[in-house]
RNA sequence: GGGCGAUUGGCUCAGUUGGUUAGAGCGCUGCCUUCACACGGCAGAGGUCACUGGUUCGAAUCCAGUAUCGCCCA
């Protein structure tokens, strides 16, 4: 029996059914089934230390509405969520609150204790950084998250995510550490991973090599300065216009290009570098560009990315003069032979590149070999996308894994493991396809950070105590995850470390990426758990937003081709952003975040929810309270509604034979319909589709037919015909309900709980052809139309005359084609009733519009 | 500079294989306190579908170009 309450409202559904979900389990994920029965999905784990804001609910939501629409249409679906705790943000936050350094080298304690004045500036400030070991350091890390998970745990069940919250993990978790750790190992061991010593982009602030995938270019201003190369006793002397005069001392070549007949006479013969007096042979090369300044470039170690391609291809020497704190080392290159020049060096030493460039403009202008002021120019720099400072390259010791960057067959496999998964919107796979033909350079993963996950090897020391980097030591699997600062390698031990003939550790991390692409294989217990793995993996969808294409979703396609020889994932679903209402694009730094709290709170989960929902897949979607409010005002709608057919039709369940009325029958056809429409939507990952059709069908559910049946179903046609209407409304309900359950979990939950046990998120996704296969094949669902149609000009006529709309309609004249009219006469009587109408009158005529007439009862 | 996307009433957006008079919601205006709902209902006004050409019997929809905006990359 269908329990209605007497004032239905939608405030606190949230806690009630959070709980009700929780304690009976309903997203539990059943592990027993087939894979094909599974429907698997690869959640983006959140950063636990950043601040949740809007765009965040916006996608989940997106990926929830899928989950649902899964689960109801059969499928058991696996929906864990991780929590990203990997990185800067974290890492700064451990350091202040609990007022700790780290530092690599140190062995870990075991039985170190949390400074009892975490969180008290100034006791910490008082006392100073205490020093602890990386592992000790991650330790705290996670005593720190642990408080930062639970609110947003919170958070997302309040907005009613159907996640199994019994399978969440962390990036920098243990179990986490030791799938990145192995999965390097299997890399290694494959040939995948390699170490190298080369050029790399470094950042000085950050102390730490980048990856392309990280670099961004700014618009930067700057000068270039004319700098005159004195030639040859038989060639006159060279002006080069460059940007970093700082780095004359590690000039190494002069490079034109090779069809410049400017210069043509000049490839092959040498120059001389001002003040530092080192001859450098002058060589041609096409990424010279005779556009830019004298269209001669100075080639240096590295200035530039360029000169890094100039160095590799011309086979140029290295001459670093800059180290990694961004100064200019102690020491004149050796190529500097000049007492003029290494005095000139002398000056420059130590100096920053700032000052640097200070002091040799000063020179040069001093010696005459630099032409007249320094002239303004505005250009591309790289910056770490973090930084606010230029990177330099430095050549160093660093980790890659093989990404396609260098190797033109397995870039081509990458490409074309886009083809194994479904796009969504389509478009966006030219996004995966672009970046990588566009790549140059593999996957550097080494970074000089300590808070992630340790690169696990050691190396070996030869007698004299240098390094042996060519054969590292390996951990067995089975000790993963291991911590090379702290552990030690088989056959060693502690006292070995940093001892002549004995070993030492790594002592960088992997890149966050090199976990975070791993999270199917986290998520599905590779390696740990094969019968989970066999039944979740490949996964089925992988939910992400556009701007980590490169990032994420291709470094997650990487570790799958090379640990799995598969695509991670079969769709891959793009969501765009949020903008604000300037349509500007959401984010921190711009410090126009909108919190999802309070919203929530205001207009309700289902609410917000409905708003996030109406942003297609992969299109951008303003900030729009107007949005939430109308999807209150649906929530509070569809309770109403519901109220009422339930209230009017008792516990009565759908007998379709029960429906007899041609306008009944019309209206579950249409209902049928949609279910169709929508169904297919959902296959195709289009929920904004689904909710827009399913929204537009609702309201002309209660504005027209609810009003046309509403007097027959009270019973004044008889108790037939008053039947026929029942069975009617509770299907559509019925139907109706399941459609906005994906959209409006805690609104329909609590609607259907009225006159269901089970819970309606576990309940058969309605079938479109088991609904039409018990109607009658020969209705006209155009009946619905003429019947609303009919309605709404008697409407409209009361609302011209300023008149109530339960004023009487003494005659109704519908002037129409045959065929009109005989729709208009099945629902003469639903008609009459709802538009109080006491003479309705059908006239024929051909080839007209339908015309309605209506002659209102005189005013009193 | 390259790639991708967008441009439809004041605002946010639909418009799926080109087809009769371009739709919805918000906002606005007016009316109605009707027994599911005033956290409501009914109705109205409002658009040369960015621009210029082309294909077609027919273009918001296809093609070419232009402009503006956004994102990614160089």
């Amino acid at each position: 029996m269908a329990k209605v309450p007497d004032k239905p409202t939608i405030e606190d559904l949230e806690s009630k059914w959070t709980q009700v979900w929780e304690s009976e389990g309903t997203y539990r994920f059943d592990r027993t089934k087939r894979r094909d029965e599974i429907f698997s999905i690869d959640t983006p784990p959140p950063t636990v230390s950043g601040s949740l804001h809007v765009g965040h609910v916006f996608s989940y939501t997106h990926t929830d509405t899928i989950a649902r629409y899964q689960r109801m249409a059969g499928s058991e679906v696996f929906y864990p969520m991780g929590w990203d705790d990997n990185g800067l943000p974290t890492e700064r936050r451990v350091q202040n609150y609990f007022g700790v350094r780290c530092n690599p080298t140190l062995a870990y304690v075991s039985d170190f204790e949390i400074p009892n004045d975490a969180g008290d500036a100034k006791a910490i400030k008082k006392r100073g950084d205490i020093n602890i070991s990386r592992r000790n350091f991650v330790e705290l890390c996670h005593v720190l998250t642990v408080e930062d998970e639970k609110a947003f745990e919170e958070l997302w069940r309040h907005l009613g995510l159907s996640v199994d919250w019994s399978m969440t993990y962390a990036t920098i978790d243990e179990r986490c550490q030791r799938v990145a750790q192995r999965a390097f190992l299997r890399n290694l061991k494959r040939g995948e991973a390699y170490q190298s010593e080369a050029p790399s982009l470094w950042d000085v602030t950050f102390q730490t090599a980048v990856a392309q995938a990280e670099l961004e270019d700014r618009d930067q201003p700057s000068a270039y300065h004319q700098l005159r190369f004195r030639g040859t006793s038989t060639q006159p002397d060279v002006v080069v216009d460059t940007t970093r005069p700082e780095l004359l001392p590690a000039c190494v070549a002069l490079v034109a290009h090779p069809e410049d007949e400017r210069y043509l006479h000049l490839l092959g013969t040498t120059a001389t570098t001002p003040i530092f007096g080192v001859e450098v042979p002058i060589l041609g090369h096409k990424l010279a560009d005779p556009e830019k300044g004298t269209g001669i470039a100075m080639v240096c170690t590295f200035g530039d990315t360029t000169d890094v391609i100039w160095w590799r291809e011309l086979e140029l020497p290295v001459r670093a003069v800059i180290d990694r704190t961004g100064r200019i080392v102690s020491d004149a290159p050796e190529a500097i032979v000049s007492g003029e020049g290494k005095a000139a060096f002398a000056q420059m030493a130590g100096k920053t590149v700032f000052s640097a460039k200070k002091e040799i403009v000063e020179m040069l202008q001093h010696s005459g070999d630099m032409i007249g002021e320094p002239r303004p120019i505005t250009h591309a720099v790289k910056f770490f996308e973090k930084g606010d400072r230029p990177l330099e390259i430095v050549t160093s010791r660093q980790w890659y894994i093989r990404n396609g960057g260098r190797d033109q067959d397995l870039n081509q496999l990458l490409i074309a493991r886009g083809n194994e998964m479904r796009w969504h919107p389509p478009y966006m796979q030219s996004r995966y396809t672009n970046w990588i033909e566009g790549l140059n350079g593999d996957w550097l993963i080494s970074r000089q950070r300590f808070f992630g996950v340790p690169i696990p090897l050691w190396y070996r020391l030869d007698d004299d105590g240098n390094i042996l980097w060519d054969h590292p030591l390996v951990p067995d699997e089975s000790d993963l995850p291991v911590d090379p600062s702290s552990d030690v390698p088989s056959g060693f031990q502690e006292l070995h470390r940093g001892a002549a003939g004995g070993f030492i550790g790594e002592v960088d991390i992997m890149d966050t990426w090199a976990t975070s692409s791993l999270s199917p294989q986290i998520a599905c217990g590779w390696g740990e758990d094969d019968d989970l793995f066999s039944r979740t993996y490949p996964m089925d969808m992988r939910p992400q937003a556009h701007d980590i294409i490169r990032t994420w979703l291709f470094s997650t396609a990487v570790r799958s081709h090379l640990e799995e020889d598969v695509a991670p994932w079969r769709h891959c679903a793009l969501s765009g952003w949020i903008l604000d209402p300037d349509r500007k694009k959401m984010s921190k730094s711009k410090g126009n975040v909108v919190t999802p709290k309070g919203l929530l709170d205001q207009y309700g989960s289902d609410a917000v929810r409905y708003w996030a929902a109406n942003g297609r897949p992969g299109t951008d979607t303003a900030f729009d309270e107007g949005q939430m409010k109308v999807g209150r005002r649906l929530a509070i709608k569809i309770l109403n509604a519901s109220k009422f057919v339930l209230t009017l039709t008792g516990d009565s369940k759908p007998h379709l034979d029960l429906v007899t009325e041609p306008l009944d029958q019309a209206l579950l056809g249409r209902v049928a319909a949609l279910v169709e429409t929508a169904t297919a939507a959902f296959e195709d990952f289009d929920y904004a589709r689904a909710l827009e059709r399913t929204e537009q069908f609702f309201w002309g559910f209660t504005d027209d037919y609810v009003e046309l049946v509403k007097a027959r179903a009270y019973g004044s046609q008889g108790a037939a015909a008053a039947a026929s209407a029942h069975a009617s409304l509770v299907t559509a309900l019925d139907t109706l309900l399941h459609l906005f359950a994906p959209f409006l979990p805690f609104v329909t939950a609590e609607v259907w709980s009225w006159a269901n046990s089970e819970s309606i998120h576990r309940s058969q996704w309605p079938d479109h052809q088991a609904l039409s296969s018990q109607l009658n094949p020969a209705i006209e669902t155009t009946v619905l139309d003429a019947a609303a149609q009919t309605l709404s000009e008697v409407r409209k006529s009361k609302t011209e005359a300023k008149r109530s709309l339960r004023v009487r309609a003494e005659r109704v004249l519908v002037t129409a084609t045959r065929e009109h009219l005989d729709l208009v006469e099945l629902v003469r009587s639903d008609l009459m009733e709802a538009g109080h109408i006491s003479t309705l009158e059908l006239v024929e005529q051909d080839n007209a519009n339908a015309e309605v007439q209506v002659t209102l009862a005189p005013d009193e």
